[in-house]
RNA sequence: CGGGGUGUAGCUCAGCUUGGUAGAGCGCUUCGUUCGGGACGAAGAGGUCGCAGGUUCAAAUCCUGUCACCCCGACCA
C-alpha cells in the first residue's frame, strides 16, 4: 500500500500528481474531442459554487448577465488590428453549413453547395461581437454605463492542453462594459479586479498578488490589462483572471458612440473582465496534498460527509436513523451564505475504501458514526486540513453547534499555509547572476521544484524581458501595486543598470 | 508547426527482434472469511491486438499507407 493516496506525490513528478489529483477525486476527464474535456459531477458543482458565488458579486457591483453568439463573423474579428494578430491562430472555423455523403467512402463530407459567403469564428472571446451590438444600443450618455455580463464557453486552438488549466474549449465569464469617460472605465477595471481578488482570497482560500501586465503580456487589442496572480505548488504562478481597459480601441473598430452632454459625438470607453474553469485548477494547485484534493469550505460541493459503520451493529437501521438526523441536523446550520451541506454515504462498499474516496475528492470534514457513537451521543471526526488518520472524538451536539466554526477554520487554516508557502518561495533579487540560480534547478535532467517569485527591478525593455523568457522561461507576471515585500522603492534594472521605477514579479507561469 | 514516442480487456502494460490465430496486474461480478478501515481466498465476465491494404499455408508480430493520441519545444486564460 502507497503511504500516500496519490501517486506519484507533488515532490516527485508535478504535473502527474495534478492529474491523478483530478482524476481521484473524479472532477473530469479528456474527452474524445481533441483538447476538449469532459466535467463530471463533483467538478461541475465546484464550478457552480464559484459561478454562483462571483455571480451574485458581479449583480452586487451593478452588473446584469445575458448572452451573445457563439459565432462571430470572421470580418468582427479582423476590425481591431492587435486582437487580430492575438486571436487568428488559434482559431476554429465554420465554413459550411450543410454535410453530404461523399464518394468512394469517405463517408460525410462538407457541401460545397453549402459554403458559408464568410466563414464563422468560434468565438474566443466575444469583444467584437458584443461591441457590434453595443454600437446599436448607445446612442446618448443617458445610456451609460452599459454593464453587462455572460456566462459562456469559448475555444482557442491550444496545441498543448491540461484539464482546467488549458483546454481548447473553456467556460468563463466575460464582463464587456462601456463608460462615457475614462476615468470611469478605467475604476470599473480595477474594481473588477478587486472583486476576483477578493473572491481569490476569501473564498479559494488562495492569495493572489494584483497588478498590472507588462506590455509584451496584455491583451490584444487592450490599453492596460491588470491581473492577480497566485502561486501553485510547484511554484509557478497562474494566471488567476484579468481585467481589461480596453481605451477607446474598440470603440473605434466598432464605432460605439455617444452624443455626450455637451453636445459632441465621442466614442465610449470600454472593459473587459473573465475569468474561466481555469480557477478550478488553481484551487487544485493551490490545496491540495498527496492523500488528494483538498477544499476550501466555502466552495465544497459537500462541507460534510457521513460515513456510517454499521456492519458490526446488532441493529444497522438505528446507526442509518441516527446518521440521518444527525444530516438533517447540521442542514439547518449555515456556512459562507448556504446551508451546511452533507453527504450520507450508505454505499455497500468497504469502509476504507470509502473513507480514501472523499479524503481524495477533498471533502472538508469526514464523520465516522458508528454503534459506538450513537452509545455514547457523539460523533468520530476527520479534517480534510489535517492527516488523514487524526480523527477526534466530539459530543454530537458540540460539533453541531460548532460545525460553522470549525468549516472557518479549516478555511482560514487553508488559507494561511497557501500565503506562508508562498511567503516562503518570494524573495527580493537584486543580481542578474542570483536571478538565474534562483530559476535555474539543480538537476537539470530532472528538474526538481524550484524557483518561485522573484520581485526584481526592470526598465521595462521589452527585448529585456525576451531574453529572460527565452533563457529561463520566466516572464513578467505583473508590476504589482504594491510591492508584496514592501519595497516599493525605485532601483536599477538587474539586468541592464538602466532605472526602474520599480520591482516587478517573475516567475515561472502555466 | 519542429523533435521524439505510442496505439493489445474499463485502466496500466507484457507479447512483436526469432509469424503458429491473446496474457498479467489493477478494476468489475458472485460466494465465503474479514472489516472503526484502502484485507484475503475461490469462481467468473470481458479483447475480430487503431484502421486499410500487402506478403504468407498462417500476421498482434513482417512490409506499405493512413488515422489518432502522448511527451518535449514554440504559442496561450
Amino acid at each position: 500500500m502507497p503511504k500516500t493516496a496519490i501517486t506519484p506525490p507533488r515532490a516527485e513528478n508535478y504535473p502527474d500528481w495534478y492529474q491523478q489529483v483530478v482524476k481521484a477525486a473524479d472532477l473530469a476527464e479528456a474527452s474524445p474531442v481533441r483538447g476538449c474535456m469532459v466535467i463530471k459531477p463533483w467538478g461541475w458543482a465546484i464550478w457552480e459554487n464559484i459561478q454562483r458565488t462571483l455571480d451574485d458579486m458581479f449583480k452586487a457591483t451593478g452588473h446584469r448577465n445575458a448572452y451573445f453568439p457563439l459565432f462571430i463573423p470572421k470580418s468582427f474579428l479582423e476590425k481591431e488590428a492587435q486582437h487580430v494578430e492575438g486571436f487568428a491562430k488559434e482559431c476554429a472555423v465554420v465554413t459550411h453549413h450543410r454535410l453530404i455523403e461523399g464518394s468512394d467512402g469517405q463517408g460525410l463530407i462538407p457541401d460545397p453547395e453549402a459554403k458559408l459567403e464568410e466563414p464563422l469564428i468560434v468565438r474566443p472571446t466575444s469583444e467584437t461581437i458584443i461591441g457590434t451590438m453595443y454600437a446599436r444600443w448607445i446612442q446618448s450618455y443617458r445610456d451609460l454605463p452599459v454593464l453587462i455580463n455572460q456566462w459562456a464557453n469559448v475555444v482557442r486552438w491550444e496545441l498543448r492542453t491540461r484539464l482546467f488549466l488549458r483546454t481548447s474549449e473553456f467556460l468563463w465569464q466575460e464582463g464587456h462594459t462601456a463608460h462615457a469617460t475614462e476615468a470611469e472605465a478605467v475604476e470599473e477595471t480595477l474594481r473588477m479586479l478587486d472583486v476576483y481578488a477578493e473572491f481569490a482570497e476569501n473564498w479559494m482560500a488562495m492569495p493572489v498578488i494584483k497588478g498590472r501586465k507588462s506590455e509584451g503580456e496584455k491583451f490584444p487589442g487592450a490599453v492596460d490589462t491588470y491581473t492577480f496572480e497566485p502561486m501553485m505548488q510547484d511554484r509557478r504562478a497562474l494566471q488567476g483572471g484579468t481585467s481589461h481597459f480596453l481605451g477607446q480601441n474598440f470603440a473605434k473598430a466598432q464605432d460605439i458612440m455617444f452624443l455626450d452632454a455637451d453636445g459632441e459625438r465621442k466614442y465610449a470607453w470600454t472593459t473587459s473582465w473573465g475569468v474561466s474553469t481555469r480557477l478550478v485548477g488553481g484551487l487544485i494547485m493551490t490545496h491540495s496534498d498527496d492523500d488528494g484534493l483538498v477544499l476550501p469550505p466555502r466552495l465544497a460541493p459537500a462541507h460534510v460527509v457521513i460515513l456510517p459503520i454499521t456492519h458490526k451493529a446488532d441493529d444497522p437501521e438505528a446507526v442509518l436513523a441516527y446518521c440521518k438526523s444527525l444530516r438533517d441536523e447540521l442542514g439547518k446550520q449555515s456556512h459562507a451564505h448556504r446551508p451546511v451541506t452533507v453527504e450520507l454515504d450508505t454505499r455497500d462498499i468497504r469502509g476504507g475504501d470509502k473513507n480514501w474516496e472523499w479524503v481524495k475528492k477533498g471533502v472538508p470534514i469526514r464523520l465516522e458514526v458508528g454503534p459506538r457513537d450513537m452509545a455514547s451521543d457523539s460523533v468520530f471526526m476527520a479534517r480534510r486540513d489535517q492527516s488523514p488518520r487524526e480523527k477526534q472524538a466530539l459530543p454530537r451536539g458540540e460539533f453541531v453547534e460548532k460545525v460553522t466554526a470549525i468549516l472557518d477554520e479549516i478555511q482560514q487554516a487553508l488559507y494561511d499555509r497557501a500565503k506562508a508557502f508562498r511567503d516562503e518561495n518570494m524573495r527580493a533579487i537584486n543580481a542578474r547572476d542570483k536571478f538565474y540560480k534562483f530559476f535555474t534547478p539543480k538537476n537539470a535532467e530532472q528538474p526538481e521544484i524550484h524557483g518561485g517569485f522573484a520581485l526584481a527591478h526592470w526598465s521595462g525593455e521589452e527585448a529585456v524581458a525576451a531574453q529572460v523568457q527565452k533563457d529561463l522561461g520566466v516572464t513578467i507576471r505583473c508590476i504589482p501595486f504594491a510591492d508584496p515585500l514592501g519595497d516599493d522603492e525605485p532601483g536599477k534594472c538587474i539586468f541592464t543598470g538602466k532605472p526602474s521605477e520599480r520591482r516587478v514579479l517573475w516567475a515561472k507561469a502555466y
